[in-house]
DNA sequence: TTTTACAGTATCCTTTTAGGTACTACGTAC
DNA sequence: GTACGTAGTACCTAAAAGGATACTGTAAAA
């Protein structure tokens, strides 16, 4: 057996949280998920937003979750190309999700240059601040 | 830049939604903590409850979660080998997002042995059941 | 007249992830 | 004396994800 995670759900259907994940899987699909959870945002637009993506990753990205339902893809026949991309009902039932993850990401994950750290909030909440270069 | 997801994070340090899912990556993780939620386990009890995890996989899956420090490993010296795993105070933290996940997932994901589908909870409530082969 | 913005495709290549199989050691049960 | 359960490790291969680069077409701006 085997599958990408998506094809492979079927496989344990009692576990909800792998359901989940399978359709946030992806690198970007978060971010992605994050800023459209604003308002409508244009392909550029959203390139902009995310500093390192390539066009061929953003475009995949987009359309699985075009394709899953959980965004809209609408195209202006204008030319230079108009193209909005933006949450569907659907869509909209992940914010709470989406905002769970976010909040705990910004409460537990720590990242610096050399990479990422988890980390209790009691763990010295008070000093590190002032660590930090200038 | 072609790194896996974890080691990317500190590119869009922006992002606690990508920070958080980098964690939760890979295929069993999710069940593993949704499991763990629930108290204890020792390895091949976990590995009982997950149909068609390897043992490589599960063992490097909860290798990459312990070195996170969302969860502990304690090992018994006896005979047959004791190893139990459970949630660290820091894997507690996790147990919101797991719900939220595992919430969506049961009110919008239908797995069938053909696949996963999302679906709008209106879209036909009432009769789908009715359709379920005995 | 060349350049820019837009929203992508196409092609190729590398890295990462996941799976398969076999093997270990020890003590107990059959 | 053979098999079983425990908790793994080692080695190899397949598949999927991700990335680099180049290319498309039109209109307006420089």
């Amino acid at each position: 057996m085997s599958l990408p995670r998506a094809k492979l759900v079927k496989n344990f259907p009692g576990c909800p949280v792998e359901a989940t994940l399978s359709y946030l899987d992806g690198k970007w699909k978060g971010v992605i998920l994050f800023h459209l959870m604003e308002g409508t945002l244009r392909f550029n637009e959203l390139r902009r937003k995310l500093p390192a993506v390539t066009q061929r990753m953003l475009t995949k990205q987009l359309r699985e979750l075009e394709e899953a339902g959980l965004l809209s893809r609408a195209v202006f026949p204008v030319v230079p190309p108009r193209v909005e991309y933006a949450m569907t009902p659907l869509g909209m039932t992940l914010k709470p999700v989406i905002r769970a993850l976010a909040a705990w990401g910004d409460d537990y994950v720590f990242c610096s240059p050399e990479g990422r750290e988890l980390r209790m909030a009691s763990d010295g909440l008070c000093a590190p601040v002032a660590t930090l270069q200038t």
